[in-house]
DNA sequence: CACGTTGTTCTTCC
DNA sequence: TGGAAGAACAACGT
């Protein structure tokens, strides 16, 4: 589920093979991936450029076209990557959109459930503002946390997913976020303390940067973390006790009952 | 085969 | 009132 670790490493992915490789074939393979650009504009605006920068805002991607400076938008939903590939044979399985290089490379936005899109904006700034997405999880300090949270009524864990208060938390790392910071995620904002809040947001930047420095992936995350411990029996990797699920904004958090008050 | 997962949209509710 | 939460939705592999 690319959250922001999982998106950060494809923009670092991008980064390194992705970048001033002109583009001479456009492959639009799954037209409804396509939101508000038509396969004849994108292939119109990308083809015979090149990739001059990436970036990344919480969980969406933005490769910027040289020549026209445009930016090509890529969202995951629930599912998904980025991959450079040579032989048509690594293609991924569910690569919806291909981009051919003309030194024969490539480049596959790979969406298995198809809940991720493609949009083409003109500016980033300006999408964000549109789409009324937050500030990035990474770029804000603990006074900043205490402002956004600053007058919620809810519960602490949909506000860390809310992308409009915070850009870049989903379901899974506002699990570990809160594991770590020892907070419930059905506590109400309303009733942390500044403290609380403090050691969230400590928190919230040691799982996310720890989670990129493992490649996001759940398997090489630390022992002591309870995202690779999510929807099995497994004890607490804290205090050995029995680990709770329950449906909080209708989505399943798991946490320690023992552990996080 | 029901489940789980995301963001969006609509509805319900305090 | 309006902010939150919930349900439905779209897709698909397990």
């Amino acid at each position: 589920m690319p959250e922001l670790p999982d998106v950060e490493v494809f923009r670092r992915r991008v980064g390194a093979q992705g970048l001033g490789r002109r583009i001479e074939a456009v492959d639009v393979r799954d037209h409804k991936r396509l939101h508000h650009v038509s396969a004849a504009r994108l292939e119109r605006e990308l083809r015979g450029h090149a990739f001059d920068a990436v970036r990344r805002h919480g969980k969406v991607l933005f490769l910027r076209i040289g020549g026209n400076s445009h930016q090509l938008v890529l969202h995951f939903g629930m599912t998904g990557a980025v991959a450079f590939y040579d032989d048509p044979d690594n293609e991924p399985a569910h690569a919806r959109f291909v981009l051919g290089f003309d030194d024969g490379g490539r480049f596959a936005f790979d969406n298995q459930r198809r809940f991720g899109w493609i949009e083409l904006a003109d500016d980033i700034e300006g999408y964000l503002a549109a789409k009324g997405i937050g500030p990035d999880a990474l770029a804000f300090d603990a006074d900043d946390l205490q402002a956004l949270l600053a007058g919620r009524r809810g519960m602490i864990k949909p506000a860390l997913m809310d992308q409009e208060t915070i850009a870049g938390i989903g379901n899974v790392y506002s699990d570990e976020i809160l594991f770590q910071a020892g907070v419930r995620p059905d506590r109400r904002v309303a009733d942390l303390t500044t403290q609380e809040i403090g050691t969230i947001h400590c928190q919230l930047q040691r799982v996310l940067e720890t989670a990129i420095e493992h490649d996001a992936a759940p398997a090489h995350m630390p022992r002591t973390w309870i995202t690779p411990h999510r929807g099995g029996d497994d004890p607490c990797p804290r205090c050995g006790g029995k680990l709770k699920t329950r449906r909080v904004s209708g989505r399943s958090a798991w946490f320690c009952p023992q552990c996080q008050q």
